[in-house]
DNA sequence: CGCGACGTTGATTTGCCTCAACGATTGTGG
DNA sequence: CCACAATCGTTGAGGCAAATCAACGTCGCG
């Protein structure tokens, strides 16, 4: 096993650790499930009419899930980046066509595990079955909040918590992905930038 | 055991078999840690400064999930009708206060389940963890669209899709709620039907 | 009956978008 | 290595969607 392989299987193990004691051979059986992958910058691992097939887990790199909207918009769902996990849940679960672009926006190291992969483990280990039910709600309660701050903080308001919550985030993407994230256009994220220049002066 | 229960447990048996197969026990397990409740027509099953302790199956009854935000208005989060499962996950998965009143709009029949006996099941039977994992993720998914809604649809629009998906649904909730649930005034949105009512003729 | 909850309507204001033009920086092929 | 194109951020003018504020109508209920 080279030492890449050896590195990213103790970052794996210690991300399970945190939500579930996986014995010596669950995780092993994960960490044989599971494909590592190089990923070239601007490359895509999902792309709208495809069938979500995979989770993804990354070791390293920076993704954005997006679609395009009616009035032919890129909107942001999210971001990821190292040790989180990522995949099309609707078009995964429901095995249908997706609507997102799943697109590296750094060179990138990950993990893939396929649904059929995926589906074996949960049978043999219900262990990791709990992993990922652990993770599905750590997945939702995040999108909770960034409901909850859509519904009630006004633009500059969310950029505020955005940039209080990711901070070494927001040097890795271009703003105009930022204002798409946060949802609205590049034009009045660069006005609000400007009004906090001048206010600190 | 009375009639009522006994219809309860069918309905559970029959929603449970939609994801996953359980066994005559598992089946019989879950039921037993079950409460079998009834709730008075705005009475609150969790309120800000609690920590949520339990899940809930809705039997009969419609109710909401709504916060104040800072500047005081009621935001609804969602609404939860018949066959529904509903807790704040973000309170019950981290123990912590709950920002959320989740109240009974109508007069309801619910099954409660605990924490801790949740957690004894899941141990014990591990489909049962799986059901609450697929669960999990249907509610995330349900989210993510929602968030997709806002991001890229009007007002308007937004009233069209939902009123289009829940049907049976808007003649239980008043239309103030309906308004804050997606986002915008109750005058707004008398407006919009205002509008709709003139195109009609 | 009278009060509170809910819906409606209209006037005014505002937050944010649209569109257009212009720097600055990066990258790329000749 | 330079020239030119893309990419990205900025600025400003004008417009629109939706909020705010205020007043009024109506229904159901204690």
């Amino acid at each position: 096993m080279s030492e890449l392989h050896s590195s990213a299987k103790t970052i794996l193990k210690s991300y399970t650790d945190r939500y579930v004691k996986l014995s010596e051979e669950e995780s092993e059986a994960l960490w044989n499930a599971l494909t590592y992958r190089k990923i070239a910058r601007k490359e895509y691992l999902l792309e709208p009419g495809q069938t979500c097939k995979s989770q993804y887990f990354i070791l390293e790199g920076c993704f954005r899930t997006y679609y395009i909207d009616q009035k032919g918009n890129e909107q942001i769902m999210h971001f990821a980046i190292e040790h989180w996990w990522m995949t099309d849940y609707d078009s995964l679960n429901n095995q249908q066509p997706s609507e997102m672009f799943i697109q590296a926006l750094e060179p990138a190291v990950i993990l893939q595990i396929d649904l059929d992969a995926l589906n074996n483990l949960f049978d043999q280990y219900p262990k990791i079955d709990r992993l990922f039910r652990i993770i599905a709600e750590k997945t939702f309660i995040a999108a909770q909040r960034r409901l909850q701050h859509m519904l009630s903080l006004r633009r500059e308001e969310m950029l505020d918590t955005f940039q209080a919550g990711s901070f070494s985030f927001s040097d890795r993407v271009p703003q105009y992905m930022i204002a798409s994230y946060l949802g609205f256009t590049p034009e009045f994220l660069s006005m609000i930038r400007a009004k906090k220049r001048n206010e600190k002066k």
